[in-house]
DNA sequence: TGTACATCAGTGAACGCGCGTTCACTGATGTAC
DNA sequence: TGTACATCAGTGAACGCGCGTTCACTGATGTAC
């Protein structure tokens, strides 16, 4: 062989990696073969000795982001108690740092709305890298497992997904922090204390559950 | 004139009106300015004498759907009491006709990610837009107003529009009719009864959904 | 009143451009003898 | 050992195509005289 046996599949992980960063960056119609390739230093003619077509990379590329997400979260929460896990998750996704660097972060808010409107057999495939996600997250919930923990989780990747996606939608601006804020507190149910206008119980799931979610989230939060 | 006066206007409101719809279905990127003229029974030379470019087209489109959006709402909660009016909204976003019928529905799962890559001049634009249609929203949260009533509304579509994103990529299937109910629950404040098992009653009726909230809260917080 | 001209929403050919894809080729290096 | 050949990842020119945009024109109808 003229290259080390595993060049081939080297350079195929080196697309990909490359292609996943600027394909949540820009959208997936937001970069054209050839600038995908260029990322990975090459040129756009072997395009086709790695990829059936732009369509695949694509997919391949998303399912990658995917993976090497879960793999980061596993890697950061690893160390933390389990009782913090799903936290530490929630806040960093909805942080600041998420929402203004899509090429590194979750691909979901980044390509989920464009790929919805691929075939079924794409969205199988993204199907199951969101089951991956929820599987990861419904792990992390405190307080709950199986079909409970999964339906927690469920509700917390849509709002995190919905809150990333409209805040990078808003752009710079208080609206857009705004979202964010909302978006955390809704998902660890711990009710702003005091609120925006810093008057009465933030939360109003009725005056006295008001009371309650304040209590829970004071003592979760211990 | 050779025209009625207000012909030239019922033109633009035509193509804009039947562009909304397609560009919602397709994607900002997915249908071309000679398509989108076709759509409004026009041909495609004279598109730039009713738009500066087709970027603007899809920015007023956008904005002509949120607003119609909004006015179908206020419409149909309208004959509602109060109380039961945050839950229709709720319920109808996130049901499968919603999530079937991109075209028809809410432009923010079908359109804000591609637009959040825009320029900030046009995510000022979307910001106005979903500042309204929090405001709609906050205005219908029961037993809240002001910042607390604000936040709930900006959970609440963070929620609402992520799962219809995540209901719509996983394509046909459980999971996405999963999101969906998990979404609902989630922002109707009715988590998994019981917390930590997944039993009880999945719904509650509306005016009990404060009891529910308290149980549920209370039951987290041990 | 009739005739010439002005107006302007909409038409359709044409433009340059970048796209996804194909393909004959290159050149570095392994293998056969 | 040296030489000829085989392999194949990557190159770069070329393709047809559809895109956004421009522009000279059309034709229906209003206005001036």
């Amino acid at each position: 062989m003229r290259y080390a046996k595993d060049h081939k599949q080297e350079t195929h992980a080196r697309i990909v990696r490359k292609a996943s960063v600027k394909l949540r960056e820009r959208g997936a119609h937001g970069i054209g073969v050839a600038g995908l390739m260029k990322e990975a230093g090459l040129t756009h003619g072997g395009f086709y000795a790695h990829f059936d077509s732009r369509e695949a990379l694509v997919v391949e590329a998303f399912g990658d982001a995917m993976d090497r997400s879960l793999a980061v979260w596993r890697r950061k929460i690893e160390p933390l108690p389990p009782a913090d896990r799903f936290r530490a998750i929630v806040e960093t996704y909805l942080g600041p740092a998420h929402r203004d660097d899509s090429g590194h972060g979750c691909a979901l808010p980044a390509l989920a709305a464009e790929l919805a409107r691929e075939s079924v057999k794409t969205r199988r495939a993204l199907a199951a890298k969101i089951e991956d996600m929820v599987g990861l997250l419904a792990e992390q919930v405190p307080d709950a497992s199986g079909g409970a923990a999964r339906k927690q989780a469920l509700a917390a990747l849509a709002t995190m997904v919905g809150a990333v996606v409209l805040a990078r939608a808003s752009g710079p601006g208080e609206l857009s922090d705004d979202i964010l804020a909302a978006g955390r507190d809704a998902v660890l149910d711990k009710p702003a204390p005091g609120g925006t206008r810093a008057k009465g119980p933030a939360k109003a799931a009725g005056k006295t559950a008001g009371k309650a979610a304040i209590k829970a989230a004071a003592s979760r939060a211990t």
